[in-house]
DNA sequence: TGACAAATAGGAATAGCTCCTATATAGTTT
DNA sequence: AAACTATATAGGAGCTATTCCTATTTGTCA
């Protein structure tokens, strides 16, 4: 289980970085210095922060950059596999860098998001008759509960 | 797997009904007559409806409701476990008054969310270190993909 | 039936995006 | 390295969904 702020090494920062840029390129999105922060920024993180709080991060070092293009720029993210929205119900979206399969908590009084892994929830195959119908993209196992401070605190 | 209006007879949502009266008496939450509509017309769908839809439909045999109370009453229909509130990512907040285990596949182009059981999904049972740090209220599995209507229209 | 806490309608306020447009710039072409 | 052009950006306006506020109404209980 992972929480607080993350420790990606520089190295893994690097290496992150250049597939982003390749990525950019292959697609033909050109690389501003926008969305390299935006990326570099939330790839520091695993608090799976809202457009709000990546924009009050990133303006810290870019101060000039607009709400809008921290907006544009996560769902862009999204789009080209560079992040996740994670699921929820209601409130504002929430992101996450992580590409690893894994599955999320979301405490529902102080709206912190825990990433976990739990294989068998992967291992587990959709119906055949889904797959037929549907063009399945995505698969997500979402809990929502109250976590562990918050349950202390009451 | 369902779709479109849903069928309840009325012996069933008479039952519910019933149901829902005790539960309200037992929270000591009054039972007013615009509660008993947005309870009883969420019953009557399966249309997973945002609290928007939810207000045109009541609008029309209850003509004065406010956009409100319909918001202030899915969430405390909600709150009590007589409807849900279905996961996803961004949008408008979507209900569904099954309290049965299923899962929902939502159409990203479409918005529809369609329910279906895939009884592994179930059977998945939670890690021990999860039960013992956080109160999980809730597990689901989501799908986010194109549905067949979508796929065809393309 | 009267008292009172809870719920409602209606409108104002807020949050979280998304759109618009003039300007700037990355990537390409010369 | 200068010019070009399709994208991207900043900033603000606009929009959608939801929540808050308050006077009034209404279930529920004594």
């Amino acid at each position: 289980m992972k929480e607080g702020s993350s420790t990606i090494s520089e190295e893994e920062l690097d290496k992150k970085t250049d597939w982003f840029i390749s990525k950019c390129r292959e697609i033909g999105l050109k690389v501003t210095p926008q969305r390299l922060a935006v990326y570099r920024e939330l790839l520091k993180t695993d608090t799976h922060p809202s457009a709000e709080m990546m924009y009050s991060k990133i303006r810290q070092i870019f101060p000039g950059i607009s709400l809008d293009t921290v907006n544009r720029t996560l769902i862009t993210l999204n789009e080209i596999g560079a992040a996740n929205i994670v699921e929820g119900t209601g409130d504002a979206r929430r992101y996450d860098s992580s590409t690893d399969e894994h599955q999320h908590f979301k405490c529902i009084k102080c709206k912190r998001i825990i990433d976990f892994h739990h294989k068998p929830f992967d291992d587990v195959k959709l119906p055949a008759y889904i797959n037929k119908k549907f063009k399945v993209l995505r698969k997500t196992v979402y809990l929502e509960g109250i976590c562990d401070m918050c349950l202390e605190r009451k």
